[in-house]
DNA sequence: AACCTTCGCAACCGCAAGGAT
DNA sequence: CATCCTTGCGGTTGCGAAGGT
């Protein structure tokens, strides 16, 4: 299985690598490590351009990647993991050492995908796929739209995926949390008008991502987020507080302003960690 | 048996981020 | 500070294998 070699029109090797080449790769990598991938090919006798060897390297020649079916439970973690995270494999690939993001991303678009659409799940959203009907009633799947809701109108679940997806978002864009915190999470915490929170320009749209959009949209509004925000970390997650319990914060609302989120992983981990403990509150 | 479709997966491409100069 | 270079990522493609008609 594979591509057929070919040369490009630099006389570089394509397409599918053969054992002798990947020896060769292996053999320098073995006796002199990892370096510079540029000159690595010329340096290891190969006819390959340096991002070639990288991925073969990364991707096949590794030591410890696992490869062949994914179990169950690997398959189950894919799909927990795509729906915190989205399509970032190597982030999900992260949560899952022994498997290569390229990997996942095969498995997820070749089966998992289908798997869920099938299942009734749409797959970007892992909602059940709503069918239009007749009703007159503006609907989304997990936010109902009122200025009059209360924290209390709205289900765990629900605040716990939109909670996930802010983490989505915070972790992907660097200057998410600073927005999230300027805009929506300022202290003190007056009662923003939906109206104050205007995204004015076609990139602070694309920065903020869809949970803005749909801030902006009036899909929801911002005081309901702002309790949401304390109702996914109190309501869905009993133990949430415990579990940082050596951040010596009081409340969990303040984890949102704390230094934890200065770096991307941490981010992530504490994420998953919140969302890890909803699941198990929610079932 | 021949043809067609779907599956599985390796590898390529383009782009963006971040570091080096 | 600007530009260049390297690395890493995600989307997509290509192709053999497997399965279906």
């Amino acid at each position: 299985m594979g591509r057929t070699t070919w040369l490009d029109n630099e006389g570089l090797r394509k397409g599918e690598w053969s054992a002798e080449e990947d020896r060769m790769l292996v053999a320098y990598i073995d006796e002199y490590g990892l370096g510079d991938w540029r000159t690595l090919p010329k340096r290891a006798g190969l006819q390959r351009c340096g991002k070639s060897c990288r991925l073969r390297w990364l991707n096949y020649l590794r030591p410890g990647i696992k490869r062949g079916k994914f179990t169950p439970q690997e398959e189950e973690d894919i799909i927990k993991f795509h729906s915190l995270l989205g399509n970032r494999w190597a982030a999900i690939a992260k949560q899952m050492p022994n498997r290569t993001d390229n990997d996942i991303k095969n498995h997820w678009h070749s089966c998992l995908k289908k798997r869920l659409v099938r299942s009734g799940i749409d797959p970007m959203t892992h909602e059940p796929i709503v069918k239009a009907s007749s009703s007159s009633t503006m609907s989304s799947p997990t936010l109902t739209p009122s200025s009059s809701t209360t924290s209390s109108s709205f289900s765990s679940t629900s605040s716990a995926r939109l909670l996930n997806r802010l983490a989505t978002g915070i972790s992907s864009r660097k200057h998410g949390l600073d927005r999230i915190k300027n805009v929506i999470l300022s202290e003190p915490r007056p009662a923003v008008e939906e109206d104050k929170l205007m995204i004015s320009s076609k990139e602070d749209e694309e920065e903020v991502n869809g949970c803005f959009m749909e801030i902006d949209n009036n899909l929801i509004s911002t005081t309901s987020l702002d309790e949401l925000l304390f109702e996914s970390t109190t309501t869905t997650t009993a133990g949430f507080v415990a579990a940082f319990d050596d951040c010596s914060l009081a409340e969990p609302y303040d984890l949102y302003q704390s230094d934890l989120y200065h770096e991307t992983d941490d981010q992530l981990d504490l994420f998953l960690e919140i969302h890890s403990l909803g699941q198990e509150d929610l079932s």
